[in-house]
Formats: structure tokens, C-alpha cells, sequence
DNA sequence: ATGGCATCGTACGTACACGAACGATATGGG
DNA sequence: CCCATATCGTTCGTGTACGTACGATGCCAT
């Protein structure tokens, strides 16, 4: 049980270190994102019901879910993710099947992108688990704080 | 200015669809999460002074300033980062020499980490702009919105 | 003392994430 | 009609992020 971390190696230096002046990393907002996100992440990764899909996967399939078809780059706008991020995806899911495309007839620049039939049957059984993998990673606050936090969230993206 | 992003392309199918029944991903913490620490990220990158500096890289080097020296992987629970993540972060401080590193005299599995005199030149530097980066972030909130946000994220890391 | 188990750092594979540059195509203004 | 400009998808490079497996070392209980 390694009762002190820190014990065996070095004490923090002097607590008035000129610059570090009650800046201390574990309350910046970038560091507490990054965290939170690392956990919701392992959260839905054990919870969603396939291990081999990923957040941004199960986003994109959702998306495509509702809409039917959809060009590439519209569906990167759509969940927040770079065209060459989504090309990523896209292909990863192309691979697997879950993913179909066809070159849009109107505008050769596009390709339009379409769930497979297994992809519809998958986002679908995954859409049953999504609900509970907001409610775990959400778990230590309680409802009005868990509103809080969406909204907060929502207003500084 | 594209005014109407999906009207090119296929409206959302039936509100009412049976599994999406008012499910839907932007109301999700996971999403919500991921889009805010992109954000956080970029606004790091373009605030923090040096843009060859990453968020991991920067809160790695903060806590060096804190403890002088740490094993490696002490550092990387400290800064909630994978010591297989801490290995590529560390690597590319080193290449860069903003960190040194000898072997733990008392336990030959450690090594131990430091900041180099320029790695300290340049976390005091760096740390001038910390505070300009939460706040920059944080910036659609009020103060006490802001406090609210950070305990609410500690709270489900 | 020694054998079993934990820990440390390394290596490899997969998946995001984004900037930059590129070729093909589309479109609006002259 | 033609050209400047913008958009779309691709490719490349860099940097997280984590799981898994591995060898070396440390440590504890027998």
C-alpha cells in the first residue's frame, strides 16, 4: 500500500515559490477538462456495451442515425471533430462495415455517408446503454448539479 | 456564410424515433466534455506563450518546478497521465532538454526527473500566462459560475 | 535464501486531434 | 466564359492517451 507518494521522493518546495503563488495546476479548468474526460471516456468504453467502438465512433453513428446521409464534412461539423479527425473515423468504420459511402451526384467533391444495416442494428442496441453511461459518469452529483454542469459545460465550448 | 448547414443534405428523420426518443448527443457529458477540452486546448495553445509547449507537457513541467525531482511514474500520477502517455511526454522534454534525468540511486528500477536550468527558465515564464489561460477559458462565465464548474468536474474525476 | 508477486520503465499497436499542404471540384463576379 | 476564391476530401506530421506485454528490479513471506 504505498501510504506516501510523495514521502520517498521530494517535498513540495517552499509553498511561497515566487511564481507558483497559489497557482496550482489541479485547479486550472484545462487539467480538471482533461481529467474529466479520460474518465468518461474509460466510463463509456466499459459501459456501452462493445469495447471496440469508441466515443467519437458512437457520435458519428448516432448522428448518422438521424439523418440518413450526410456528406463527410458536414458530419465532422455536426459532432465537433476536425475533416481530418473524421477522416479517421470514417475510415475505421468503413472497414468494420457499420459505415457505407457513395459519391454524391450533385457536387463530385463529396462523398455522402450512410449507416450500413449492421451499423443501424449496432447504434441501435449501443443507443439502450448511452443513457447509462451519462448517469455513471454523472453519479457523484446529484440531478440539479448535474444540470449545472451540462450547462456550465455547454456555455464555454 | 452557409446559413443552413443540413437543408443541402437530409433532414433529421422522425423526432419521435423509437430508440433516440429524446436522446440526443450534445446533451451528453462524455460529448460535452470532449468539445470543452478541445476548446481548452486550443485557447492553451495560443495563450500560454510557447506553441511548441502542449497542456501535458506544461502541467508536467509545473509539477517538476513544485518537487525539483520524481520518478516517473510518481509524476504521472500526479498529473493523472498513463505511464505509458508519461513516457512519450517525458521523451519529448528530454529530446528538447527541458528535462534531465539520472537513475534513482536507491531503487534501479527509478528514474529520476528534474527541470534543466532552461526547463525552469521556461516553466517561470510559461507560469506568467497560466492564470491568462483559465481565465480566457472560462470567459462566457461569472465568478461564481466559475467556481462552480471547477468543483463540479473535480467532483466526478 | 529464495521464490513469488508487485512495481518501474520500455515497446508496440490503436485511436483521437489538429495544423498544413494538396488536388479536384464548385461557384460567383467581371 | 473565365478566373479568383472557396470547399471537399486526402495525406502527412506531431502529440496525446491507453491497453497489453515484457524484462529488470525490489520486496516480502515462507
Amino acid at each position: 500500500m504505498r501510504s506516501n507518494v510523495a514521502r520517498k521522493h521530494q517535498e513540495p518546495k517552499s509553498a511561497a515559490s515566487p511564481t507558483s503563488r497559489s497557482y496550482r495546476i489541479e485547479e486550472q479548468v484545462g487539467y480538471l477538462l482533461r481529467r474529466a474526460h479520460q474518465r468518461a471516456s474509460a466510463i463509456f468504453q466499459m459501459t456501452v456495451g462493445d469495447p471496440n467502438i469508441t466515443p467519437t465512433q458512437y457520435s458519428s453513428m448516432v448522428k448518422l442515425n438521424e439523418y440518413t446521409e450526410l456528406s463527410q464534412n458536414l458530419l465532422g461539423r455536426l459532432v465537433g471533430m476536425d475533416k481530418a479527425t473524421m477522416q479517421g473515423v470514417v475510415r475505421r468504420l468503413k472497414e468494420r462495415r457499420l459505415v457505407d459511402s457513395r459519391p454524391d451526384p450533385g457536387d463530385a467533391r463529396r462523398t455522402l455517408l450512410s449507416l450500413t444495416t449492421e451499423g443501424q442494428r449496432l447504434v441501435n442496441k449501443l443507443l439502450v446503454n448511452g443513457p447509462a453511461v451519462s448517469r455513471e459518469t454523472l453519479k457523484p452529483l446529484n440531478v440539479q448539479e448535474q444540470r449545472q454542469l451540462l450547462e456550465l459545460l455547454s456555455r464555454i465550448i
